[in-house]
DNA sequence: AGACAGCAACTTTTT
DNA sequence: GTTGCTGTCT
């Protein structure tokens, strides 16, 4: 292979990156600028022209897609396996390295990761026998403290006590979490970075020999790296300056789980020899949704400054939808869809976002009620679902019949009659004893400690694991997961229960023995960990992305939050009001209104050919109504690149921008005098007057059967013909 | 054990 | 307004 196939399809930024003398580099990549494609070629140039072993070689993501896809270009574009090279993700490497050295890390050779949702329970159960009053430390915000701290690279021991009742607690809770984790050898995922990092800086010979291996050092959305996570990356690189990273200080949406956008700029000051390299031709998006972006995103302070171009043509205007409400926005939407699909166009082709989940219902009955197929993402993963958590449960406590979290989760479930007072005796015992739940069982059975109903219900318990795990050996994993459901009885449970969602999990659960069948045993494994084990700790890392579900041609519904790396012909972006976008939580704290709107250019940059933007005057949240202002965003995107919409004639006409007084309904001209509508009840009419504003907006219409009438706008269903 | 009522909560999410 | 959790009742 020679250098052309490498560098020829690149433009003149991106071949600068890629085949760079090595040194440290920071890619400063805008939306759709190729950064992956640097990423993936920048690769094939070190194996490929400086003939670096992929052994030296990493590269680290954020998320397993990220890596995936990775890895499969790589092997594409230099038509080897790329498996002997590290690519990942920050915690799946982080994992390997404790997995490997879990001597150094100081943590038993069985230590297990456990998820946010493990996590949570685990702080639940350590209050309740801490005795914390929950209301005063919701153990929401209890887990979210201790994740802090991690995440800045904060252990117990280096934090204060604190004269603050409130603040002392919260410490106290920190040091029992850390406690308890360490005894039971638990891992949650700012466990694995932490610890990743500590075992790294405290081990020299360790150390010297990830900096000796890992002579190139790769990056993807830098801008999203917390504290600990660049701190590791300096460690690796300390002395080497051989770290390439790629990112866009733009798109940093993640500032509220830690994301720290000032690694970007210390990187400068850290890697004083780095060299920095701005990709600023677009691939995606229209010229005129570039310059919307670009305008948005001037209104930020502190950048690192880009500015996006493209030499394609302008496109099509951005287009600008005021509804009266939610409802009528989601009627829009829906029906723009309706008409792009009925031209021959996909309905993959188009991305619904909003800035909240809580947004989608509307959307949803929508397309419900027109029969358009869609697709919601986010929400519960496959991994994530009690069935499936239940399930792993059990192969949990087969393997590790200490393990007590499992222990709790499934000893009652399927309900076989283990009630509470049996469970806090136990529960008792062990904590006196300091022993696991599991033992604490069988102790208290031995000593004849039960009603003979409970014994009975526990001997059914013991002899169900001890025969599983007896069965483990001789069977393949997914015959091990299938026996598990099986004779566990969570099939015949969740049968059980009414609705289709009984149905749904007992499919789910029958996924599962797929997900086993095809889980790849080499992949993660260089040690002589059981299958079951690696297959657990995938199921914790992995959340099983959404499920190669059904190919069927759908309209995507997502946050824009989940909606970054993507892009889409056709994007609607709704709900542009103050208070929802930004949200209200933002509003107040510069920075975290900044983080808005980096999302709402992460938005606007996802369109490739045509943006929609859209807000309600009047607002259904929380059951109130509510008349928020149109976004402060839609101000600082340049009126001469907007066009408004109207969905009776497709008038397009510039927005007044700047000015506080937005146009109401009954001047916005959408029911005009004399406007021919129709209404399901009363059949057609004319309007003859107008009056009111938002949601008062009331019109007086003559029916032609039904005679004059006065109606609500907000209620009254009309169409307007 | 399961069903139901009353209660607060409620941005964004990957691992 | 909806959801999810808790506590109480049958």
């Amino acid at each position: 292979m020679e250098v052309a196939a490498i560098i020829d399809s690149l433009n003149d930024a991106q071949r600068e990156a890629v085949s760079a003398p090595s040194r440290s580099m920071l890619v400063l990549a805008g939306a759709g600028s190729g950064k992956t494609r640097v990423l993936v070629h920048r690769i094939a140039w070190l194996i490929k022209i400086e003939h670096i072993s992929p052994l030296n070689i990493l590269a680290v993501t954020f998320t397993n897609k990220a890596a995936k896809e990775m890895r499969g270009r790589v092997e594409d574009l230099l038509n080897i396996s790329a498996r002997s090279m590290w690519i990942g993700t920050f915690h799946g490497l982080a994992h390997r390295l404790l997995r490997q050295h879990n001597k150094e890390a100081k943590l038993p050779d069985t230590f297990q990761v456990i998820d946010s949702d493990d996590q949570l329970r685990l702080i639940k159960r350590l209050m309740k026998a801490m005795n914390v009053d929950d209301n005063r430390w919701p153990p929401k915000q209890v887990v979210w403290y201790i994740n802090a701290q991690k995440d800045e690279g904060i252990r117990a021991k280096h934090i204060q006590e604190s004269s603050d009742v409130y603040q002392q607690q919260l410490l106290l809770i920190y040091r029992g979490y850390e406690d308890l984790c360490a005894r039971s050898g638990l891992v949650d995922f700012a466990e694995l970075l932490l610890k990743a990092h500590e075992t790294l800086r405290d081990n020299a010979e360790l150390l010297e020999f990830y900096r000796a291996r890992f002579k190139y050092v790769h990056v993807d959305e830098f801008q999203d790296t917390n504290t600990v996570q660049y701190a590791w990356l300096r460690l690796l690189t300390e002395g080497q300056d051989n770290l390439f990273v790629v990112g866009d200080d733009d798109q940093s949406i993640y500032g509220w789980r830690g994301a720290k956008i000032e690694n970007m700029f210390n990187f400068q000051k850290h890697y004083p020899n780095h060299k920095l390299i701005r990709l600023e031709q677009n691939y995606r998006s229209t010229g005129n949704i570039l310059k919307a972006s670009n305008a948005l995103i001037a209104c930020n302070d502190g950048r690192m400054g880009k500015e996006l171009r493209t030499d394609d043509g302008d496109g099509d205007l951005i287009s600008l939808y005021s509804a009266f409400n939610e409802q009528d926005e989601a009627y829009f939407v829906v029906e723009r869809i309706r008409k792009w699909v009925a031209e021959g166009n996909l309905r993959s082709d188009v991305a619904i976002l909003y800035r909240s989940n809580a947004q989608s219902r509307q959307f949803e009955e929508k397309l419900m009620a027109t029969g358009t197929p869609y697709r919601v993402y986010g929400g519960l993963r496959f991994f994530d679902r009690m069935e499936i958590k239940n399930a792993l449960a059990y192969l949990f406590l087969m393997m590790h019949k200490d393990n007590d979290s499992a222990f709790e989760r499934i000893i009652n479930t399927p309900t076989r009659g283990v009630g509470t007072k049996t469970l806090d005796d136990i529960r008792r015992l062990a904590r006196e004893k300091q022993i696991s739940l599991w033992l604490a069982m069988l102790e208290l059975m031995k000593a004849g400690h039960f009603t003979p109903r409970a014994e009975n219900a526990l001997k059914g318990f013991v002899l169900l694991i001890n025969n599983l795990s007896k069965q483990s050996g001789e069977l393949e994993l997914y015959e091990q997961v299938k026996n598990v459901i099986e004779k566990s009885g969570l099939i015949e449970f969740h049968k059980k229960e009414k609705g289709d969602k009984g149905e749904a999990r007992v499919e789910n659960l029958e996924e599962l023995v797929n997900a086993a069948r095809q889980f790849d045993y080499d992949e993660d494994n260089e040690e002589n960990f059981s299958e079951l084990d690696l297959f657990l700790a995938h199921a914790a890392l992995e959340s099983g992305d959404a499920q190669a579900d059904d190919f069927e041609d759908c309209v995507q519904l997502m946050t824009l939050h989940s909606a970054k790396g993507l892009e889409f012909p056709i994007v609607f972006m709704v709900g542009l009001e103050e208070g929802l976008f930004p949200s209200r939580q933002s509003v107040d704290d510069i920075g975290r209104l900044e983080e808005e709107r980096r999302l709402c250019y992460v938005g606007m940059t996802r369109a490739m050919k045509m943006l929609y933007i859209s807000y309600a005057e009047s607002r259904r949240l929380y059951g109130k109504e509510n008349y928020p202002r149109p976004s402060r965003f839609l101000k600082e995107i340049p009126s001469e690149l907007l066009q408004e919409i109207r969905l009776r004639a497709n008038v397009s006409k510039p927005v007044a921008t700047n000015k506080q007084t937005k146009m109401t309904i009954g001047t916005s001209g959408r029911y005009q005098l004399g406007q021919r509508v129709r209404h399901v009840k009363f059949g057609e009419g004319v309007v003859l007057q107008v009056e009111g504003e938002g949601a008062q907006e009331r019109v007086q219409i003559n029916f032609a059967n039904a005679g004059m009438k006065w109606l609500m706008l907000s209620y009254a269903k009309l169409e307007i013909l």
